[in-house]
DNA sequence: AGAAAATAGAACCTTTTCGGTACGGATTTC
DNA sequence: GAAATCCGTACCGAAAAGGTTCTATTTTCT
């Protein structure tokens, strides 16, 4: 099953709370954990991570915590899953290339053009979803793409 | 890491050995792999994902094996990916949804519409790619969109 | 100065999933 | 009836994910 990790799906659902007190606005672990219901420990390993990508600003002491580096609308979900996952990339391919082995044959790897196409339109569609439009779902969205729920 | 499983990726595979010899070309698990260069056990267990999900037909006996169902311009890398990993989509969010607990907050769930978005981009990305097109890449691609390699 | 509140970073353990193998059975051809 | 092939299931080891704990370090408040 092709699927986001539990963390990454922490990560987006961290970040809303950060989009929805705006730009100047500070909660710390605990304040996260409570508004989103995970255990601390989680909340804790998981805004680090944020943090060290550079989408939130972190202050230590004690009325410290997190804010948003940047708007709401500057954040993309792409950067929040690399954040917390790294790297978007549905196959690696060319990673063990060198070896000779890597994905069977070699001679059956023009494939790759297609896999480029793959994760290129992942990559863009998540590109294209920033936090604001996470916790305002159908701004901007023409009425007639709106998707149907229940995936 | 969000990533295609292995396996997924021996159903490709496996798959385009099949476009390869055509329509009515049969293969056993040991010519596939040896043409590929996979365990026999492990191109077995994969094929009959295949035969199961209706894109391969099977025939037992001395000169068995397996052949395409359908001409290889008529099956996507979707159908692929889901004969072998089951359903696509980057989130669940509703699978849950009963215990109220599911994916944190309940109230922050509007986000389901953008998963939407991004799931059926995914898809659509998989759905429109075919067999045909994995073994002769750049067919119907215009050049201007042909992405780069090394992703 | 010292206590308290917060982040920083690393280490650790448990559970699940993935990757791969093995085995007994059924079916067709020669 | 023997050999080749698919069918189904069960099993095991390794890797990754999910989550917790512990020890700094920094800042603020009294």
């Amino acid at each position: 099953m092709i699927r986001l990790t539990k963390q990454a799906d922490y990560g987006i659902l961290l970040m809303t709370q950060f989009a929805k007190v705006g730009l100047g606005g500070m909660l710390s672990v605990s304040d996260l954990a409570t508004r989103t219901g995970l255990s601390a420990p989680m909340v804790n390993k998981t805004v680090k991570l944020l943090s060290k990508a550079g989408l939130l600003n972190s202050s230590r002491g004690v009325h410290g915590g997190y804010q948003l580096s940047r708007g709401a609308s500057a954040i993309t979900l792409e950067e929040v899953i690399i954040a917390v996952e790294g790297p978007i990339a549905l196959t690696e391919c060319q990673e063990h290339a060198g070896a000779g082995g890597g994905c069977g044959l070699h001679a059956s790897c023009p494939t790759r053009i297609n896999w480029g196409i793959i994760n290129h339109a992942l990559r863009d569609s998540l590109a294209g979803i920033t936090l604001l439009q996470m916790i305002h779902p159908l701004l901007g969205v023409p009425r007639a793409k709106r998707p149907q729920l229940r995936t």
